[in-house]
DNA sequence: GTCTATATGCGGATAGAC
DNA sequence: GTCTATCCGCATATAGAC
């Protein structure tokens, strides 16, 4: 029989982001947040650098996933498609089964600038993540640092899409859809063809691959 | 004759870049930036909300140019490019006179991560606002966020070139070419064809439209 | 507990505009 | 003469280092 009740860190998560909700972060004291887990303040900071980190355990799990998924995905796809293709995998593993968590937790970080700023650090960490192992894959600097790029960009899209009140569709199919849709929206092209000489399909379609679904009508 | 010399607030952000750059951000204290400016720190707390804002008078000034030229620009453009368009008018305008002031101030922000968490937030806040003017403008909400987006990416990949050592581009001349370098990451595809159902040249070429510079062969 | 540095509140002085 | 913009002085809250 264990001397203390177990999950310590998930059990402060929980609590915080319960009370973040309720009645917001800035009026919420770690005091609180320890009672609520039946914890002591020095186990709180213990496990977190500040109060805001409490927030951001999620981060770190999913970046080494999205990393470990590119870094073992397959190499002959282009670098935007290997870091998408990753991004659906870790959102069907990690994000599909805490909807509810997960968009309530967007919604304290969009409630404060503090979190929001937090955030941003972490979302440029994981970029700069990104960027660093498709650079080490294959392409130049310039290229893993636009896929990845893109690719967060397209992921923040289906993100926005699967936190909102009505939505129903997971957010791998969300993806695909935000892809397609940032690649119709970059394409669209004032200037001389000439220029534009970009095939859209330069890379082989590779047969083995797992279908994409289509964007959906709506 | 006026009581006190003027241009307070560009002494102090003269004063304070230089002892950034030569002692460090942290090393460097607000009575040091006054003094040299021969002002109280009063007055610079009266100006600038924190010590770091000191750092970011341009992004404001650059914001509300960079909207102003979208508002102002082309309607038929695309999105994306009459938002590349504003950020080349505006490179010319208001950073190619100014490049090494500014390749220092890059250089400090790098060097620390509180000012590069600034940075982000300044990033972020002019990614919304491009955002909103294409949404006000005409798109959808969607393909303004995406556009946004990818023109901060360009944007951000012809920057980081401009401000290197040996680079002697202007950041106007760069801009295309990173523009050109995202779209064709961005069409690096491996899915089926009929998926990517993508006209690269859905919209019709302007005639009257200034011409783009080629990319450079290198 | 002291020291340093950041940041804020409130009042006051004066030059120039009206 | 009043008003406003700009800057200064003093007191003080807060936080971290030692």
């Amino acid at each position: 029989m264990p001397r203390w009740k177990p999950d310590a860190v998930e059990r402060l998560q929980a609590a915080a982001l319960e009370l973040f909700d309720e009645q917001g972060f800035e009026r919420t004291t770690v005091a609180e947040i320890v009672q609520r887990a039946g914890l002591t303040q020095r186990t709180f900071f213990n496990h977190f650098a500040d109060k805001r980190e409490v927030l951001f355990g999620l981060s770190a799990e999913l970046q080494q996933e999205i990393i470990g998924e590119i870094a073992g995905g397959d190499d002959t796809l282009p670098p935007l498609d290997a870091v998408v293709r990753a991004l659906e995998v870790v959102a069907d593993k990690m994000l599909e089964n805490r909807r509810a968590v997960v968009t309530r937790r967007y919604a304290v970080i969009a409630a404060n600038p503090e979190l929001q700023e937090r955030e941003l650090s972490k979302n440029a960490a994981l970029t700069e993540a990104i960027a660093a192992v498709l650079h080490a894959r294959c392409g130049d600097p310039e290229t893993a640092f636009l896929a990845a790029g893109a690719a967060m960009l397209a992921q923040q899209a289906a993100f926005r899409k699967w936190t909102r009140p009505g939505e129903t569709r997971t957010l791998r199919d969300l993806l695909p859809d935000a892809l397609h849709s940032l690649r119709t929206t970059v394409n669209q092209n004032s200037v001389d063809p000439n220029q534009n000489s970009v095939d859209p399909n330069q890379n082989s379609v590779d047969p083995n691959q797992n279908s994409v679904d289509p964007p959906l009508p709506t």
